[in-house]
DNA sequence: TGTACATCAGTGAACGCGCGTTCACTGATGTAC
DNA sequence: TGTACATCAGTGAACGCGCGTTCACTGATGTAC
């Protein structure tokens, strides 16, 4: 029956999300095109429709994939760290130059929120599914502190300063401004959840 | 010397340059087309190059012109308000949603910022003309009980999160959640902040 | 083990379309007399 | 006051280009015998 290896096709169906969630994350949504993605996986743009129906599908599933990415690269981060620094270690990968530097491997949420109110409603509900992971990982490594009563807000608010704050470090054109957008935000968010909630 | 009257060559362009503005928040810079904007200042596209020289002028020139028209709003809206509750009627005015339901009208970081990292250096240094200025204002709002020396800290901070929820709450397709966004955030900055600062 | 074959993942030319930009032109205007 | 004219803001056809998508094809693969 199947005349290649098996897996071939699923395989090279990955390879082609990867580029894509990356490529996304770099060029946002309008700026890239699809022989961008294919030639990234190292194939031709013609392929490209016998592994999706087309370029919305791809954008939806990139989401997803993406986040899988992001989330097992921030959790490697703060394996070995105990809870009580944990609300801190994160803000501190999230808000860090690295991360700034490399939007393709980052979170998706400072490159692509902007342009989701014009997506197509299966490309906003796959983001907005990614949105709700977020907060949910956000809530997680609140500090113990923080009222159990607020912790859902204050993860909202949290992931708000951190998305808002990554958006604009990398927006502005101003190396010693995108520096101190990320060092204030970590800052003021640290200090005042940090040490104890109030 | 003037065949036409006075003042027509400069009122056409305001024209064009208020519907750059509006169209720009709306559809984002990759999205807008500048037969878009001219169409929206009730002219036809051929024209637009007596006025700009092209198209990245034009939106460098927008950005600018869409901050005083946002500066003003707000401004106008927290008028007759005392110094005390002004850091709330500022949250209040920004994460509301009217700000949210007319981005055209908002504030440009939004829309606008997850694109920078791709404008030509002309846009991008206008673009952080006007996040210094927001800065500014959002450090004047602040209540007078912030500490003097953590003040430009939290103003970034609040920015930062006041222009992440309202991304993010344009960006997910599910109205409660996005409700929630604004709520949740206007909610904490205003009790973390607005209270005594501490 | 060696050869002919059926399969199908991937190729690249071609399509219609909208973009930014150019340019020959039109026609409403104020001025000269 | 009335008419011919010079000006120039605005028009719309045309350009080359890159996009998303289609499709006839190629050629590497595992299988049959």
């Amino acid at each position: 029956m199947t005349r290649y290896p098996a897996g071939h096709r699923e395989r090279t169906r990955r390879q082609i999300l990867d580029a894509a969630a990356r490529v996304l994350r770099e060029k946002g949504v309008d700026g890239t095109s699809v022989a961008d993605v294919m030639a990234s996986a190292g194939l031709t743009h013609g392929g490209f429709y016998a592994h999706f129906p087309n370029k919305d599908a791809l954008v939806a599933e990139a989401c997803r994939s993406a986040v899988d990415q992001t989330g097992e690269a921030l959790g490697a981060v703060m394996e070995d760290v105990g809870e009580e620094d944990r609300f801190a270690a994160y803000l501190r990968a999230y808000l860090s130059r690295t991360h700034r530097d490399d939007p393709g491997a980052g979170c998706l949420m400072p490159p692509l929120a902007g342009e989701m109110p014009r997506q197509p409603p299966e490309v906003r509900a796959a983001f907005t599914g990614q949105v709700r992971r977020a907060l949910e990982r956000t809530e997680a490594n609140l500090p113990p502190g923080v009222d159990p009563a607020e912790r859902e807000d204050v993860a909202i608010a949290v992931l708000a300063g951190m998305a808002g704050a990554m958006m604009l470090a990398r927006a502005v054109d101003d190396p010693a401004l995108s520096d101190r957008i990320l060092r204030a935000t970590r800052h003021v968010l640290t200090e005042t959840f940090g040490a104890a909630g109030d």
